[in-house]
DNA sequence: GAGTGGTCTAGACCACCTT
DNA sequence: AGGTGGTCTAGACCACTCA
């Protein structure tokens, strides 16, 4: 398959026919990867070296290592170098367990740092959502979730202060859900759920260690007390290989004729 | 921001600082979609026009289109061209439609198509699953969706012929589920559903109108009856710019002390 | 047959991480 | 300071689509 400039190596060979340098070296790679030779952490060869091992121009090797990334199996850390991908987190939003509850029931060390907490006026899509007016006040909580000490999550939580008020001096790392059911009285009793692939912009991806444009999955909750009051509107930003999500459903009875 | 070889012109200018050209180029093209000036499944220029036009290498002018690709807003027919693509369909896992109701509920244009209907015996995985012995013969469907004519979906169901004998004889083009229960008595009462990014492989891209490694998501849908057994097995590969998943759960009552 | 995207080469300079 | 990935250039040939 090696097209452009003559190097002056002979023809593909025949079970080469239509298959790309470039997933060949990915092939070669994964095979390196599953066989345990590099191990889920370990760093892979720099891009040059690979290049000089292929042999390949570095474009090729780039476009390898951009492919196993879009599969989750390696990642980088930018202008260190890429790295074996551990496995992903599963998730499910149908529990009610907190961030920190089900990383560790998955034996996974879960870390939480509070980046921001602001008190800004609502825009209108945000009003829209807590039926305030545009400009009222919102608690913002931005927090970052690590597991195994890698980044994996970005999260922004809006609460309304009216129904929490006091929230920003608390300590956050845990579970906001339970400081807004025990400290303010909010059980929630419905949660929409909203989940998409998405990309990264610049901000979020840095803070995950990445570049702009990192492919991520946006799981956007918003939850209800019994008043359909919303108590916690929350849009977490994930790496795109550091989530699984999970959700086991008994199926509701249904109408007749259904 | 411009690199390389010297090409004679200017240093970037202040706004600049830190921005890729890709970038500005994806920021220009994201600007005319939009605005309307390329509307929804309208062709873009060819790369070589954008090249011209920006002016840029050509391998910079890709690095843009695949950045607008990971974000959704562009999709490329294989050597035909980059089009601006539709807003993706909503998808609800908990809802007992099938694909045809839930895509004209959205007001769109579904379609199906029977790829394949074939008996073939269970792999390890697959016994495993409807706890058969590996070699059991399992029917096997493979279904192409589409909407509003563009491939959105592969799958491929797997059902236990020992509970639906017959059923590969069956147009199969609607609603399984249906036709499980109906013809067969057999009631679902659990889904059990994972759902992750993935990478597409050669196969699946190409019937999807795409390259390998496209993105994707992968819905995996296992379903249960009242006793327990495995009903149908669905593995299900979404292009990830055409699907957006919504759940909407109402939260069980909760232990004590939960 | 003209034009498209897909793949590839062989360089270069840069910002930043690591040591 | 040396090495890494990030960005970019300027070409090339190929497989395929489309009119």
């Amino acid at each position: 398959m090696r097209q452009g400039l003559d190097t002056g190596r002979p023809p593909a060979a025949a079970d080469d026919v239509g298959r790309p340098q470039y997933l060949a070296l990915r092939d070669r790679i994964a095979r390196d990867i599953d066989a345990g030779r590099l191990a889920s952490g370990a760093r892979l060869p720099s891009e040059r070296h690979l290049q000089a091992s292929a042999p390949a121009a570095r474009g090729t090797v780039r476009q390898a290592l951009a492919q196993l990334e879009a599969e989750g199996l390696v990642h980088r850390r930018d202008r260190s170098g890429w790295y074996v991908s551990p496995p992903p987190v599963t998730y499910d939003p149908t529990r009610r367990a907190g961030f920190m509850a089900y990383v560790r029931e998955q034996k996974r060390t879960p870390g939480a740092v509070t980046l921001a907490r602001s008190v800004r006026p609502a825009t209108e899509a945000q009003a829209d959502i807590f039926r305030l007016a545009p400009g009222a006040p919102l608690y913002a909580i931005d927090r970052l979730r690590t597991v195994d000490g890698r980044p994996v999550l970005v999260e922004r939580i809006l609460v309304d202060p009216d129904l929490a008020p006091g929230l920003l001096d608390r300590s956050l790392d845990g579970s906001l859900t339970e400081i807004l059911k025990t400290d303010h009285g909010l059980v929630i009793v419905r949660n929409r759920i909203d989940m998409r692939p998405c990309a990264l912009d610049a901000d979020t991806a840095a803070r995950l260690g990445g570049r702009p444009g990192l492919a991520g999955l946006l799981v956007v909750r918003t939850s209800f007390d019994a008043q359909g009051r919303v108590v916690e509107y929350d849009r977490e930003y994930w790496r795109h290989d550091a989530i699984r999500i999970h959700v086991d459903l008994t199926v509701r009875a249904e109408p007749a004729g259904g």
